[in-house]
DNA sequence: CTCCAACTGACACGAGTGTTTCAGTGGCAT
DNA sequence: ATGCCACTGAAACACTCGTGTCAGTTGGAG
């Protein structure tokens, strides 16, 4: 039960954070940045730690909304690297992670469970473009995790290099 | 030509790093945890900046002893698994791959290049595995991008859900 | 002994941090 | 009009941050 002026900073703050990073985000520049007060940001989030637990929600929605445009059945894989490739969602990318390595190193905080989470959500979706009489074997979450790992190792070789037509011709 | 004593000290923050992280690092706390004092760290190291520089190298050097201890011929990436699996070494890697995520949202500062300098690391030794026919073509880079990412995915997997079971499983 | 260089301790400076306190706004229902 | 409620501005608090200053203290070479 957001309010109208709660999500309309929060997609504002999620602008400044996909370009700024959350690493050291702080609140005197974001509420600066987005035309509002430390005071209001406190007010609307508790605090900090709530701004930022509301910001990597709010990531894990545009990641959840693309998991479902995706859909299932055959050809995910592909369609996932399409995706991920595109040079649109470098930024959201870059941002997940960030947030993935930060919650393997502070376990606590508002970035906990986020790694394993995530592995959870493509896991699923990955499960689903099996054929059904598979997906229940081990051979079948064998063949799922190594499809997830191929699709995230060739995610942090594309960040880091930006040779879309290297790791592309690596997933063929 | 580092003096004995920062030797010593770099030793002594590396091992205060891989357990704290990178992220959040001050001086003060690594100071007192490691019997000393922000004057001489500051003194040893010019500044934060050098010494984070000092301690990512420090980590480099790790990964290099690795490659080098690897080897290279057949065989290669289930040797790197076998690495990359142990137990004893997730704090370098989630130190690594904190590092890797904020050379790419932050391409100034100590981090620079740290992401791309890895890639290029590892992709040289891959490359020393595979038959010299190969390694010059488009199959063979390819090839050995394709390695890369599958490792590099798997080891997101495993340092976020610790499940090496299901991850070694997938590298078969 | 003298001298120099490596190293160290105590302290303060200015800037930036998240957060709190207090005092308001404006609009809307009663 | 009155009372409530979502929201906001200004200022301060109690830190922590990296860094600079100034004064030592070692230990070995000449």
């Amino acid at each position: 039960m957001p309010s109208a002026r709660e999500t309309e900073l929060l997609e504002a703050a999620y602008r400044y954070a996909l370009t700024h990073g959350l690493a050291d985000l702080s609140l005197r520049p974001l509420a600066a940045a987005i035309g509002s007060s430390t005071r209001v940001l406190l007010y609307l989030f508790g605090s900090k730690d709530g701004l930022v637990r509301a910001l990597l929600a709010r990531a894990r929605a545009d990641e959840l909304a693309l998991l479902a445009d995706i859909g299932t059945g055959p050809g995910v894989v592909a369609r996932l690297w399409e995706w991920l490739s595109a040079p649109a969602h470098r930024p959201l990318l870059t941002l997940w992670l960030e947030a993935y390595a930060r919650s393997l190193v502070e376990p606590d905080g508002p970035w906990a469970g986020f790694a394993r989470a995530t592995v959870e959500d493509w896991l699923e979706v990955l499960a689903s473009g099996q054929p059904a009489d598979v997906r229940d074997t081990p051979a079948g979450l064998a063949s799922r995790t190594r499809d997830l790992a191929l699709l995230r190792g060739a995610l942090l070789d594309l960040l880091a290099t930006g040779d879309g037509e290297r790791v592309t011709a690596a997933l063929g």
